[in-house]
DNA sequence: CTTGACCTTCCTGTCACTGGAACCCTTATG
DNA sequence: CATAAGGGTTCCAGTGACAGGAAGGTCAAG
C-alpha cells in the first residue's frame, strides 16, 4: 500500500502519517524506489492512533496506549488509569469553557448591539466595578 | 512603573507583557536606561487584555476588541457580533469535548482495571466492531 | 566594590501538524 | 521518444501564545 491509500483507509492526511513516522509511532518498510510500503498492521496502528487522537489523547499518551496495546502482558488497570486521567483533564477543560461561556453569554445578553457606542462587554473588559 | 510592578498589578507574567509589546498590542515608553516605562493607560490595557484572554478571545480578537474600545464612534453591534461568534465557537468546543467525554467515560466504565490484559478501551481503539 | 535583584535582547522549544518548494518515480498518451 | 499528469520523497518554515534560559546592562544597598 502506498501512502495515499493508507491515508484514505485510515482517515488521516498523508502529512500526518509521515509525521507519525518521523516521531516514531509507526515504522513502515520502504520499497526499492524509496516509497513507503504500508502493511495491514501499519494501517491498523494508524486507525488506532486516529481514534485515540479523536478522543483527545495527546501524542505521548497515544504512544503509551500503542505500547500497552502491543504488550500482551499489560494490566488493564494501566490503561484505565491513563484514560481516567485524561477524562479528568477533559472535565477540567469543559468546566473552564463553561465558565467562560456563562460570563460571555451574560455580557452578550446585556449588550444592545445597535449603532450606539455604549457596550457592557467592553465595560466589563475594561474592569467596570459592578 | 517597571515591568515587574505592571505584571503584578495586571496579573500577567513579564514575558507575556514583552510579547504583547512585540506584537504591537501595547506601546510603553522607554526610560533613558532602556527600561520600559509603563503608564497607567498601559496597565489598563494589559488588564483589559488579560480579561479578554481569560474569556478565551484569541490575540487577534483581543486586538480588535482593544481597537473597538478605543474607538469612541464604535457601534456596540460590532462588539456584540464578535462576542457572539466567540460564544458559538466556545459552544462548539464544549460539544466536542462532551462527545469525547461521553465515549471515554463509557469505555472507562466498562474496563475492569485489574491485573488482566483484557481491556475494552484498547479493544475500542483497535476498532472492535460492536 | 561587590552583591543581588532587577532589567534588556535574542534564541530555542512547545504541540501537532500544515503548506510549499524542489525534486524523483511511474504510467499513459501523442 | 518526449512529455505531461499524478503519484511519491525530503526539507524548511509557519502556526498560537507564550515559556525557559543565556548573556549582558543597570541600580540600590551594604
Amino acid at each position: 500500500m502506498n501512502i495515499a491509500e493508507v491515508a484514505t483507509r485510515a482517515g488521516l492526511p498523508p502529512k500526518t502519517i509521515r509525521y507519525y513516522e518521523d516521531i516514531g509511532l509507526i515504522h513502515p518498510r520502504r520499497q526499492a524506489n524509496g516509497y513507503r510500503a504500508f502493511a495491514e498492521a501499519d494501517l491498523h496502528k494508524l486507525a488506532f492512533l486516529g481514534r485515540a487522537r479523536g478522543l483527545g489523547f495527546s501524542i505521548e499518551e497515544c504512544r503509551t496506549l500503542l505500547a500497552l496495546y502491543e504488550d500482551q502482558s499489560r494490566a488493564s488497570a494501566d490503561v484505565k488509569a491513563l484514560a481516567q486521567r485524561h477524562l479528568t483533564a477533559i472535565d477540567a477543560k469543559i468546566a473552564e469553557l463553561q465558565a467562560m461561556r456563562a460570563t460571555l453569554s451574560d455580557l452578550v445578553h446585556h449588550c444592545a448591539g445597535d449603532h450606539r457606542p455604549d457596550c457592557p462587554i467592553l465595560a466589563d473588559l475594561a474592569g467596570a466595578a459592578p
